[in-house]
RNA sequence: GCGAAAGUGGCGGAAUUGGUAGACGCGCAGGUCUCAGAAGCCUGUGGUCAUUAGACCAUGGGGGUUCGAUUCCCCCCUUUCGCACCA
């Protein structure tokens, strides 16, 4: 009987979904397994990029499921975002109804690859009935302060006309359209993320699962750092100016001091200034830059004519504006000390300002202040402070405890613990997402919609004209409503939240999915979570994974949950890309195995045709994208699922070749016929000594590798023993071979036994 | 600039704790089947030299530790990724 997956697939993938194999009734006993791929934003096809995570997480899944435990294996759908309502601007199809139609294409999809998720257990983000959570979690966090409105420098992309989270944007641009982002004072609502910023640092210690990669790249985003807070007298204000440092260990050989040019004390320093038009000229032009524009201007500052006193050497020292320090950090001034930090370094040697030595190295010489080429920058044991008066001689940890007793002791300081984090800005002035349940009132002022009265439901039937922000705010019979407090005529909310909001508590949902009565049921919650695997991109390493561990904690204060850190062990997979050339003529994409070089040119073997070199990662924007549907319908889906899994190292970036797919059909093939040639089960066909030994020698390597995600070593050890088998046939050692197979290709296997 | 990871055949990649480098697969070559082709099957396939037997060289480069190094240590080179004036 010739091997034909297209029969066999489509009719155990319905004979699953029939049967509802993969429902799991949360009540019922057993070793709980929770299995979590992240819920795809819903973009419309599927390629084999995309494929590989979730055929991975499937045959996790199945794994575990053969190994007895009570396995949950949920999906749903981030379904809010950009993309829906630019395409319904574009395109005039309503946001609901593309994500509508993406999800059904989705989920067909995930049928074809013979994927089993519980699927009674669905959501969406777009649905009333999941949004309403997420206002009603808006709500507790306005209860207790962790949800605020304020005025704010922030990142304005231009071209989405709306707000960015700082996480948002990437080397000055913005994450999705690539647009120069621009700062704005604008209200808005912010998550306060910074009180959570010590436990989220500590909590990463825990997470002893997680990729070394994804906890450091966390950790520096947190960026927690130690020093102390000190206060320099001003006497042109008649009050004393707070500085952060790391180093006040240095605090002698501060000579001057900077502000960042939005300081609100800028406008008093300079107020009698000689040539102060010029001054604010050019605070203003620092303003008007980027991040990324301040940067590249080089360092750049402007004497304010005023003085502060260095507490310990009560010296004056020149206060300076500067283009290098940034109002959003510590207190957005700083104590310069440019013998013993780079950036005062150059700042100093820029203007002149004098430098001093106050640490020197255990060996050799102290570096001479003038002619030294860069600052001496040494935190350890081996460095000593001099001329630094009480503190003479000792070693910097010494020397900077020592000195933050004395700043403590003279009460002009303390130590202070200071974060790169900041607050959340989740407000975005689009219409695709869940509005924020708030309403303003002129008497009352900002007052939360009462939890009965949630959803606030967004309305469907908005115009779409692409122009001048959302089209929420444009909406009457949106925005007008009536003041909770005092019956009064009121306006809504129009901004909607960041999806990261949506995607921050998802994992917990699923659990009690459709309960309309509480957001998460507590004791299923603390059955069934942590997540004890979670699957997705590596993109995600900052964004989505330390907002939902933020949420966590937050679900946690509220007595809501039992644990804090939402998922136990973390596996993030590589892209698949499709290294190969474009045809110029036909527009096809041929394998870099195909071409041959002539002339210093890529000429397509065969053919002798000239093509156009392009080399490009597979996803929409490049279109350079395997679509599935082709592959599962010449080779089956197991063979994809074999292919995929056989490729590279999961977590490793991989490239496709068409060419390599024909092995794992092959194997599949040999397999399939295999059995056919084992004589029939009484008696024949028994197993020699050393194949008996093989038997067992590829059990344990393929159990041992599954569980450490090597799928590709397991399958090479699935073809070695398929090999020896067909050498000596043996009913025995086949039923091995199919049921190790059986979770990597599971439709062939189960036709077969 | 700071931090992290990685460099193995023509290609993707193997090599538990230091112990036969190149498993498994692709590709390629030859054979078989066929009127022919495709598919399948069989054999071979790191490099150099040699008719053979075999010898020597090889895991980015250079040193070191060891009876023995892809693996451990030091220096250098290259690539990828993350952060980027965070005081």
């Amino acid at each position: 009987m010739p091997y034909e997956p297209k029969l066999i697939e489509e009719k155990w993938q319905q004979a699953w979904a029939d049967a509802r194999v993969a429902e799991v009734d949360v009540n019922a006993p057993g070793e709980k397994f929770y299995m979590l791929n992240m819920f795809p934003y819903p973009s419309g096809d599927l390629h084999v990029g995309h494929g590989r995570n979730y055929i991975l997480g499937d045959a996790l899944y199945r794994y575990f499921r053969m190994q007895g435990r009570a396995a949950l294996n949920p999906m749903g759908w981030d379904a809010f975002g950009l993309p829906a309502e630019n395409a319904a601007i574009k395109r005039g199809i309503h946001p609901r109804q593309w994500t509508v139609s993406n999800i059904e294409r989705e989920k067909k999809q995930f049928l074809r690859w013979g994927i089993l998720y519980d699927w009674s257990k669905e959501l969406a983000s777009c649905d009333p009935e999941y949004y309403r959570w997420n206002q009603w979690l808006f709500l507790q966090l306005f209860k207790r302060g962790l949800a605020y409105r304020a005025k704010a420098p922030v990142n304005w992309c231009p071209s989405d006309q709306t707000v960015l989270a700082n996480e948002q944007v990437v080397d000055g641009r913005c994450e999705r359209c690539n647009s120069i982002v621009v700062q704005r004072d604008l209200e808005q609502w912010f998550l306060k993320i910074t009180d959570y910023a010590d436990r989220l640092d500590a909590g990463l210690d825990t997470l002893t699962e997680w990729p070394e990669k994804v906890k450091l790249m966390q950790r520096n985003w947190i960026g927690r750092s130690v020093g102390a807070d000190v206060d320099f007298q001003v006497p042109a204000l008649g009050k004393a100016m707070r500085i952060f440092t790391t180093r006040p260990d240095t605090i002698f050989g501060a000579t001057f001091m900077v502000l960042a040019p939005e300081h609100p004390d800028v406008a008093t320093l300079i107020a009698d200034h000689s040539d102060r038009a010029e001054v604010e000229r050019w605070i203003k032009g620092v303003r008007n830059q980027s991040n990324l524009e301040r940067q590249e201007a080089g360092k750049e500052g402007r004497f304010t004519g005023k003085f502060a006193t260095n507490p310990f050497t009560n010296e004056p020292i020149p206060i300076w504006l500067g283009n290098f320090v940034l109002m959003q950090y510590g207190t957005g001034a700083i104590m310069a000390v440019p013998g013993h930090d780079q950036r005062d370094f150059e700042f100093a040697r820029q203007y002149a300002l004098p430098v001093r030595i106050v640490v020197r190295p255990s060996e050799g010489d102290v570096p001479n202040a003038e002619t030294m080429p860069e600052a001496f920058v040494v935190k350890d044991e081996s460095a000593t402070a001099v001329n630094s008066g009480l503190i003479d001689g000792l070693p910097t940890p010494k020397a900077i405890d020592t000195i933050i007793e004395e700043i403590e002791r003279r009460s002009i300081g303390k130590k202070m613990v200071r974060y790169r984090l900041r607050d959340w800005l989740i407000s975005r002035q689009r219409y695709w997402g869940t509005p924020i349940p708030m309403i303003y009132c002129e008497r009352d002022g900002i007052v939360p919609v009462p939890e009965d009265q949630l959803p606030v439901e967004l309305p469907l039937d908005v115009p779409f004209t692409g122009r001048e922000g959302n089209p929420l705010a444009k909406d009457e019979r949106f925005v007008n409503t009536t003041c909770p407090r005092c019956g009064g005529a009121a306006k809504r909310e129009t901004d909607t939240m960041d999806t990261f909001v949506d995607s921050s508590w998802y994992y917990a949902r699923f659990i009690s999915a459709h309960d309309d009565t509480k957001i998460v049921d507590t004791a299923l919650a603390n059955r069934w979570l942590p997540v004890d695997q979670y699957i997705g991109g590596i993109e995600h390493a900052i964004l989505h994974l330390l907002y939902a561990r933020f949420i966590c904690r937050t679900l946690h204060d509220m007595g809501l949950v039992g644990f804090e850190e939402p998922f136990t062990r973390l596996f993030n997979q590589g892209m698949i890309t499709k290294e190969g050339y474009r045809d110029a003529e036909h527009g096809t994409w041929v394998a870099i195995a195909d071409v041959e070089w002539v002339d210093g040119k890529p000429v397509q073997k065969t053919t002798g045709r000239a093509l156009i070199a392009e080399i490009s990662k597979m996803s929409k924007s490049h279109f350079n994208v395997v679509p599935p549907d082709e592959l599962i319908e010449k080779y089956g889906a197991d063979t994809e699922r074999v292919y995929t899994l056989f490729i590279a190292p999961p977590e490793k970036e991989a490239a496709w070749s068409d060419e390599g797919v024909v092995g794992a059909s092959r194997f599949l093939n040999r397999v399939w016929h295999m059995g056919e040639q084992i004589p029939g089960s009484a008696g024949g066909g028994s197993a020699s000594a050393s194949l008996t030994r093989k038997t067992h020698q590829t059990i344990d390597a393929v159990t041992r590798r599954f569980e450490r995600f090597e799928f590709n070593t397991a399958i090479s050890a699935l073809m070695e023993f398929s090999n020896v088998l067909a050498e000596a046939p043996s009913r025995e050692a086949y039923s091995v071979l199919l049921q190790l197979l059986h979770p990597l290709a599971p439709h062939m296997t189960e036709e077969l036994w």
